[in-house]
DNA sequence: GATGAATGAGGCTTCATTCAT
DNA sequence: GATGAATGAAGCCTCATTCAT
């Protein structure tokens, strides 16, 4: 589809409505969210939201399935782009998680936070495209450790491990912090081969 | 005050009334919970949850800072134990936050997520009692690199990353689940290890 | 007008769009009918409903005035066909309005069932059109006592209990029920006669 | 239970919410009623109807279900006290009904007309009383006719035809009309009593 | 006539909270 | 501490209606 852009994760690619519900959701959570809140920050009436989204849970199902649609699309992207080179394919799906946490921060942080607020079908689907992106890592770094370049005995802890490191990021990043996205991904690069044991440099 | 019982939490402290609202709020969060559901949960008529508590945000309030308090209780005296050798103390820091966050699953889990829900008077106490814990673990790292037996580029960063990964264990640690807390323990401290660049045995 | 078809009432004469929201109107009545329920009963959208009628209320006054004007010509016609003779009047408009209540099942009874909800200067002619017909009922009742056909001391009473269970059958009858027209109305032509002591046969 | 007083209704027994609901419902129909109207005729605030009643839904169920049943032990005690003179049943029956539409007039008025606001198991149940009334009603007739007394094809039609006159009352009378109680039980009675070819005195 | 977008008002219901008993 | 009753404010959502295209 896209297999170059990941690293760059261009335009949100959000209609303006779930930009706006984003933010709030980001901000206050989903049910401390009103419904009025959301449509003042996407500058409707409430009538005007409930045009182009019939409910609140649309709104968030939405923004959840597009971040985890694109977050996947990058995450194979960045997998295939590493070729066959198992701490490639570690590091780029790494790096990859990195930089979606920071590009697209509130997505990332809702999708993962809000998870208790979806209906369950919305929650299972969010729940699959997760596990698949954990057994993309699980699977490189099982790789890693065949191969002798990663030194790692329990490889699905592992992979739940640097996964949740990469979500964390999402939660307290800041675009005008004091480091660039650059440096926050080497440094977290270096926790991640850290953990999964790989051969020092 | 209780410097030997850091690695056994001993049953939970809080009054009933606080420990089920407590789980109500980790499962619908702070917003999503109302007075009647906690109330219910506390086998409390309304009028009687408001005898001990003068509001849902005191409810909130006193949770999250007999959680704080209790963890760094706990924490100050895992640094404690460990006398002045730094990767033990890095080391009991860990075991202690990884023992504390499957211990007191939900303490820990609503006083990370509902930060946004707090006042900014206990947001603020609750923040700086974090700041000290990660400063813990700074200053055991920077002890660490130091001494040599650490190698690790950005100790604040690393701090930060471990401690987010003993947080991030009370979003999917089920008492019932497979793995028994020890090992959770042992696989968390390979894991912490290697993000500081432990020398490796 | 139409003389002789008030017993085979003929094709409805409403416009599609009017034939649509009367079904809505039947079965949810006048307020628990949306607009938007009555343009997708028209196959139409909201605004293409607008373009039709003006208002809501516009077509509740379109659908009764309708019904009413059909119902009095018919009625009329079916008086007059009776020529002078008290008892075949009497017959004759029974019939007619029986047969209009299975023919126009909906319309009749939405026009008596929201009769609540019609602004003022509708439902003042659509009294005055019933109550016409209820005149026709009891002159013929009159006649008839007068002529020693019927035995009746209270023919307006009698006017509108033989009216009431003719508009009655709107809200049972069912074209696939049990009962054909014609048996239903041979049916109430004998209550009808005892109610006004008709003469036995 | 209350064998003798089917003729004198007695005071209203709905406590005085569901009465000023009863109230709205009458003039303006289950959906043309609001929450807030009604709690306004209950002189009470909505959230304090809704510590009376969980839901409008609920209302309407409260007051139909207390009609039917207050009905239906009126009917049966009015069927008890004829004995088995079939004719005696028969007056009994229609003068019950006829004294019930007019004491219990928006009651009655209400129950019959709402019956499609009403969700499916009310609708049953309330069906389910209607029809046990009528079967009163038809029995009675039936017996009748074997008697020699009445002279009916059609028992079935002519005991929804007796009802729906009853029923019927209810749209009309007025506490201040020109006829009394007994003036209209008198009229119906013989109404009733031809509908079904009583001899004639 | 259709479509898409919009809106003030109001729908039903629940919120956190209070108070008399 | 419990109970029953109450309430202003706000929750999500839908109403009838309009208008530009």
């Amino acid at each position: 589809m896209a297999p170059k852009d990941w690293r760059a994760p261009g335009p949100d690619p959000l209609p303006p409505v779930l930009r706006a519900a984003l933010e709030v959701f980001a901000r206050h959570g989903y049910h401390g969210a009103s419904i009025r809140t959301i449509a003042d920050a996407a500058g409707l009436s409430v009538p005007g939201l409930y045009h182009h989204y019939p409910s609140k849970q649309a709104i968030l199902r939405a923004v959840a399935e597009a971040t985890m649609t694109e977050m996947l699309e990058h995450t194979t992207a960045a997998a295939d782009d590493a070729g066959s080179d198992p701490a490639a394919r570690f590091d780029n799906i790494v790096e990859c998680l990195a930089r979606f946490h920071m590009a697209r921060r509130d997505h990332a942080f809702v999708a993962s936070t809000e998870m208790r607020s979806m209906e369950p079908e919305v929650r299972a689907r969010h729940v699959a495209q997760r596990d698949t992106q954990q057994k993309m890592l699980e699977d490189a770094i099982e790789a890693g450790v065949e191969s002798g370049v990663f030194e790692c005995a329990h490889t699905a802890d592992a992979a739940r491990a640097v996964a949740s490191l990469c979500v964390s990021i999402a939660s307290w990043y800041r675009t005008d912090g004091p480091l660039s996205p650059d440096e926050i991904v080497q440094r977290h690069l270096g926790f991640a081969r850290g953990m999964v044991g790989a051969a020092r440099a």
